[in-house]
DNA sequence: AGCACGATTAACT
DNA sequence: GTTAATCGTGCTC
């Protein structure tokens, strides 16, 4: 098997919304000392540019969105409603702004800890959110602006199974209610048909 | 210094 | 469907 099959630096290095859906499928591994957490990514957002007013850049370079305004292939991770933490894949050339947050996956190794981390709740509850799956993976603030490209990250995204686009729904960001359009409509979530979650009903 | 709000979640009516 | 939890960030004064 080829050590190789980590997502190296010029995945990261393109066009946000292509390497959001193009991270279907892939998995995503969280590595705590011999301990190995991995899933498949599911649904994944993109966030690009000052001008979207969606992306926490439409503030411009401040120490909170210093990392997306870096080079690709590092780990975005900021903090929200007092309590939660959500992971993001920095994109695009060094100097423009813009990343992908991953939504959702589907647990495949670490199942004890991810159950142990989400206790109370049931399986398909573990990482259908982008809090969640920071919960079960163990990730918080001391990784934001990780590199995921570097030899021994303990976070970083494997080679999976490509999913086609006859298995791919397609639509706008969650939670920007209060952004004006077209950036609150515009269609940058990707999500896996077979795990639409319950209140997508379609 | 003060304030409104957030790329959310879980519990509740 | 509604709402509390809980605090960093960016904006206004």
């Amino acid at each position: 098997m080829p050590e190789s099959s980590h997502l190296d630096r010029d995945f990261f290095d393109r066009p946000t919304v292509q390497v959001a859906r193009e991270l279907l499928g892939m998995r995503l591994v969280r590595l705590e000392g011999d301990r190995r957490i991995s899933g498949v990514i599911v649904e994944a957002e993109a966030y690009r540019g000052q001008e979207d007013q969606g992306c926490h850049a439409r503030a411009g370079l401040t120490p909170r969105t210093r990392v997306m305004f870096g080079p690709p292939g590092h780990a975005y991770v900021y903090f929200t409603y007092g309590m939660h933490w959500m992971l993001n894949f920095v994109t695009e050339r060094q100097g423009y702004p813009a990343a992908v947050l991953m939504r959702a996956v589907q647990p495949l190794d670490g199942l004890d800890i991810i159950a142990a981390r989400r206790v109370g709740q049931p399986r398909p509850r573990w990482t259908d959110g982008p809090a969640k799956l920071c919960q079960a993976f163990g990730i918080d603030g001391s990784l934001n602006g990780l590199d995921l490209c570097s030899p021994g990250s303990p976070l970083f995204v494997e080679l999976g199974d490509p999913i086609p686009d006859s298995g791919v729904t397609i639509g706008p960001r969650v939670g920007l209610n209060n952004v004006p359009e077209p950036w609150k409509s515009i269609p940058w979530r990707f999500l896996v048909s077979d795990y639409l979650h319950p209140q997508d009903s379609g």
